[in-house]
DNA sequence: GGCTCGATCTTTTTT
DNA sequence: AGATCGAGCC
C-alpha cells in the first residue's frame, strides 16, 4: 500500500509527499498534480507516518475543492478514516470552531451568516441611523472599505487611529462601528468576520488555542497565494507551537488581491518559515506543449518574480492555438460555438470537454444566445447564483427570522414580502423606532403588543405590523414541533407565495420563481433526518457558504461557460477563451496600476493553462457594452505571444458576416498602432483544415418551407445550404426576425 | 401605500 | 440595452 502511495509519484511530488516535519513550501505550476500531492501526503501520514486521523487540517478555498479532496481520500485510505479528517474551506473550518468556542468571547453560538447581499442592506440601515446621504457615501463603497479594514485585521479603533486624514475616513469609521454593533444586536457575523472572530478568539483565549494547537498537529493549505491577512494569521496562530506546515501554492495564479489575498503571504514563506523546504512542481500532465508555450510566454512577460518556474510536459507538441478575431460580440460567440459544433460533429470530442471563459459575467449573455441558437447543451456558472435569487432569498430569510428573531435584516426583508400593505414608510418608522428604544425590531414588535408603550403608528398599520408579528411567531411554533420541510411548506403556504409569484411576475415568470422555491425545498429534504433542533441551523449554514463553482457538474455533457476566476483549479480538453480585448482582460479598472495590470495577465495564463488538448484565444472587432458601440482593441497581453506559435484559421463564411476589409485593416495586437506585427503572414493561409463530413451531402430544407424551431416557434425558410458538413438554415421568424441555424443542433421541424 | 414612468447606472472578479 | 431606482401621481 504504501510503495503504491509513491509510485504514481515524479521524484519532486514524492519529496513533497514525504516531507513530513516541519513547514513545507509546494510551487505548483498548473497541471503538475498538486492536488495529488495532497491527497498522497494525508494518506501517506495516515498509512505510513501513522498520524491519526483526527490531527490533521486540511483547507481549501472552495467547498467544490474540499469535497475533491475528501472523496479522493476515501479512496486512498477508506471512508472511516477519511471521516476523521478535518477538510474543509477556511469560512468553513472557522465556522465550525466559532460554533463551539464562540462563547468566550461573550456571544452566542447560533449566530447567523450575513452574505453580501445582508451586508449590503446591513449598510444601508447603518446609513440611515447616521442620516447620511446614500449618494454622498455610497454603502458599496463604504462596505468595501469595512470589509478591506477587516481583512487587514483592523478594528474600529485602529482604523480611527490610523485613518484619521480625511472626513470620509472619519465617515466610515463611525459606519464600521455602528456596522459591528447591529451586527452583534442581530446575533451575525458577516463573511469577514467569520475569520477575524476566530483569530481574536485564538488570539485572547491561549487555553483555546492550545486545544486546537494540540488537536491539528498536520496543517495543510491550498491555494496558499490567495490567503489574506486574516488567513495568514490564523494559519500561522494554529501553527506556530508545532510548525508543521505545508502549504501548497503558485504565485503565478495569485488573482485574488481585489479581495484582499496578499501574495507576499507566499512569498515570504521561507523568511517566516526559514527552516521550510522548498519543493517546485514543474512537470506538467495536464497540456500539450503547444499550449504551455503560449501561456508561459504570456506570464513571463510580466515582471519576473522570485520562483520562476519553468513548465514542461511529455505530453507532446500537439494542435496549435488558434487566435481569431470575430466581428463583433456576436460573431465572436458565435464562431466559438460553430466550432464546437464541428469538434463534436468530428466524433473526437463531447459538448462537457469544451468550455468558455471570459472575464466579466456580463459577456455569458451573448455567449448563451449563441449556444441556444445552435442548440448546443451549456451550463453557465455564477452570474445569478441560485442562493441569490430574490425568491429563494425571501424565503430563507424567513428561515432565519424564525431561527433567530432578533435578526433585524431579515425580519426587514420579509416585512413586506409578499405584499401586505406595510410599506418603506412604515418600515423606516419601525426601525428608527426601535433604534430610540434600543432593541432589535422584533423586540419592538413585542412592545407594540404589550399596548403598554405609545407607539408613532395609527390603528391600520399597527395592526398589520402585529398580524405579522403573531405569523412570525406561529411560524416559531411550528419550527419546534415539525421538520423543515414541513416549516418551508407552511411558509409557502401560509404567505401564498406561489399566488404572490404569479400576481407579480404572470403566469411564466412566476412559475419558474416557484420552481426555485420547489428546488430549495428538495434541497431542505436532505436535512430532515437530522435531530429537530439542528435541522434549521445545519441547512442555513450549508447554504450560507456555498458558492457557484460548488454547483458545477463536471459530469454534465454540456459546454460550461464560466469567468476566468471561477475556472482555476478546473480542466477541459477544450477551452475557448473570448473577449480577449484592451478593456475587458486588462478590464477597465485595472489599467492605472501596474500590480492590477499583473493579475489581469495572470488571469489570462490561468484561462489558458486549464486547457489540456486545444485552445483558442478570441478576441472582437468591435464590441457592444453599456448600450454603446465601439471598436476594441486586442489584448495587450496577446502582444507577447510569438506569432508561430498560433494559428489563425481561415474565416468562415457566415450570413453576418460584414465585408473583409473592417479585419484587413487592423494592425497586430497591443493597445497602440504596433503595426509591426502585422495579421499578415499567418492570416488566411490556413485553410487546411481536414474535415471528415459526416453530415449530410444534400439540403432537406427549401426556400419558402414553413418550420418550427422549439424556441422562435414557426418560420419561413430563407435558403439553405451545405456548410462543413452539416445544412445552414436561413430562417425567418415573424416575432425573431432572421436566424441562421445548423441543421444538426437546431432541430427544426417542418410544419405541413 | 402602490403604481407608472423616466432617469440613471451598470460590469470586474467571490468565500 | 437592460435593470434598477426614484419621483410624482393615483
Amino acid at each position: 500500500m504504501t510503495t503504491a502511495l509513491l509510485e504514481h509519484l515524479n521524484p519532486a511530488q514524492r519529496q513533497a509527499v514525504q516531507a513530513i516535519d516541519g513547514p513545507v513550501l509546494v510551487l505548483a505550476g498548473p497541471g503538475s498534480g498538486k492536488t495529488r500531492v495532497l491527497t498522497h501526503r494525508v494518506a501517506y501520514l495516515i498509512e505510513q507516518v501513522g498520524v491519526d486521523p483526527f490531527n490533521i487540517l486540511a483547507v481549501t478555498f472552495t467547498n467544490k475543492a474540499a469535497r475533491e479532496m475528501k472523496e479522493r481520500l476515501e479512496a486512498l485510505v477508506g471512508a472511516g478514516r477519511a471521516a476523521a479528517l478535518t477538510i474543509g474551506t477556511f469560512h468553513n473550518v472557522c465556522v465550525r470552531i466559532l460554533r463551539r468556542d464562540i462563547v468566550h468571547l461573550g456571544r452566542e453560538r447560533d449566530f447567523a451568516i450575513y452574505d453580501a447581499d445582508d451586508q449590503q442592506r446591513l449598510m444601508r440601515r447603518v446609513l440611515k441611523d447616521l442620516n447620511l446621504d446614500e449618494k454622498q457615501y455610497p454603502p458599496r463603497a463604504i462596505q468595501g472599505r469595512i470589509s478591506s479594514a477587516k481583512n487587514e485585521l483592523v478594528s474600529p479603533q485602529e482604523y480611527a487611529r490610523y485613518n484619521r486624514a480625511s472626513y470620509y475616513e472619519e465617515i466610515v469609521f463611525r459606519c464600521y462601528e455602528r456596522y459591528q454593533a447591529l451586527l452583534r444586536e442581530a446575533n451575525a457575523l458577516d463573511f469577514d468576520d467569520l475569520l477575524i472572530e476566530t483569530v481574536r478568539l485564538l488570539d485572547q483565549h491561549p487555553p483555546i488555542l492550545e486545544k486546537y494547537q494540540d488537536r491539528y498537529v498536520y496543517l495543510m493549505v491550498d491555494e496558499y497565494q490567495d490567503t489574506n491577512r486574516a488567513q495568514y494569521v490564523l494559519v500561522k496562530q494554529l501553527a506556530a507551537t508545532r510548525r508543521n506546515l505545508f502549504v501548497v501554492g503558485d504565485n503565478d495564479q495569485s488573482i485574488y488581491a481585489w479581495r484582499g489575498a496578499d501574495i507576499r503571504n507566499i512569498l515570504q514563506f521561507e523568511d517566516d518559515y526559514p527552516e521550510a523546504q522548498v519543493i517546485l512542481l514543474e512537470q506538467n500532465y495536464r497540456s500539450t506543449q503547444a499550449i504551455l508555450d503560449v501561456a508561459q510566454a504570456v506570464i513571463r512577460e510580466g515582471a519576473q518574480q522570485k520562483h520562476a518556474k519553468q513548465l514542461w510536459t511529455e505530453n507532446g507538441a500537439g494542435v496549435e492555438v488558434t487566435i481569431h478575431e470575430g466581428y463583433d460580440q456576436n460573431d465572436e460567440s458565435g464562431w466559438v460555438a460553430d466550432e464546437i459544433a464541428r469538434l463534436v460533429a468530428g466524433g473526437e470530442y463531447h459538448l462537457g470537454d469544451c468550455a468558455v471563459m471570459y472575464r466579466t459575467n456580463a459577456q455569458s449573455r451573448v455567449l448563451e444566445e449563441a449556444l441556444m441558437l445552435r442548440g448546443l447543451r451549456y451550463q453557465i456558472i455564477g452570474g445569478t447564483r441560485f442562493y441569490e435569487r430574490k425568491e429563494v432569498k425571501d424565503v430563507l430569510a424567513y428561515l432565519r427570522l424564525v431561527h433567530n428573531p432578533f435578526d433585524s435584516i431579515s425580519l426587514g426583508r420579509v416585512l413586506n414580502v409578499p405584499p401586505r400593505g406595510i410599506g418603506t414608510r412604515t418600515e423606516e418608522t419601525l426601525n428608527r423606532w426601535a433604534t430610540e428604544l434600543g432593541v432589535p425590531v422584533y423586540q419592538a414588535l413585542r412592545e407594540l403588543a404589550t399596548e403598554e408603550v405609545t407607539s408613532p403608528f395609527n390603528g391600520r398599520t399597527r395592526n398589520a405590523l402585529l398580524a405579522f408579528l403573531q405569523t412570525v411567531d406561529e411560524l416559531i411554533a411550528v419550527r419546534r414541533q415539525h421538520n423543515l420541510v414541513a416549516l418551508i411548506d407552511t411558509i409557502l403556504e401560509r404567505m401564498q407565495f406561489r399566488e404572490a409569484l404569479e400576481r407579480e411576475h404572470g403566469p411564466e415568470e412566476g412559475t419558474e420563481r416557484w420552481d426555485n422555491l420547489m428546488e430549495l425545498r428538495n434541497v431542505a429534504a436532505d436535512y430532515i433526518n437530522l435531530p429537530l433542533e439542528a435541522q434549521l441551523a445545519t441547512f442555513m449554514e450549508e447554504v450560507a457558504l456555498v458558492a457557484d463553482i460548488d454547483v458545477l457538474d463536471a459530469e454534465k455533457d454540456a459546454i460550461t461557460c464560466i469567468t476566468l476566476h471561477q475556472a482555476k483549479g478546473l480542466e477541459y480538453p477544450v477551452v475557448f477563451l473570448i473577449g480577449l480585448e484592451e478593456g475587458l482582460l486588462p478590464h477597465n479598472r485595472s489599467l492605472d496600476e501596474k500590480d492590477k495590470l499583473e493579475e489581469e495577465r495572470r488571469l489570462l495564463y490561468v484561462g489558458a493553462t486549464r486547457a489540456k488538448q486545444r485552445l483558442y484565444l478570441l478576441y472582437a472587432f468591435r464590441r457592444t457594452s453599456y448600450g454603446r458601440t465601439n471598436t476594441s482593441t486586442p489584448s495587450r497581453f496577446l502582444a507577447g505571444i510569438p506569432q508561430e506559435l498560433l494559428k489563425q484559421p481561415a474565416r468562415r463564411q457566415t450570413t453576418a458576416a460584414p465585408q473583409s476589409s473592417m479585419f484587413t485593416q487592423r494592425s497586430g495586437y497591443g493597445p497602440a498602432a504596433s503595426s509591426s506585427r502585422a495579421h499578415g503572414k499567418t492570416a488566411r493561409s490556413n485553410s487546411s483544415r481536414k474535415r471528415t463530413p459526416a453530415g449530410p451531402t444534400e439540403v432537406s430544407f427549401f426556400p419558402g418551407q414553413q418550420v418550427r424551431h422549439h424556441l422562435f416557434g414557426e418560420g419561413i425558410v430563407i435558403s439553405s445550404k451545405l456548410v462543413e458538413g452539416d445544412e445552414e438554415v436561413t430562417v425567418n421568424f415573424p416575432d425573431k426576425g432572421q436566424k441562421c441555424l445548423l441543421a444538426s443542433f437546431a432541430r427544426l421541424e417542418p410544419v405541413d
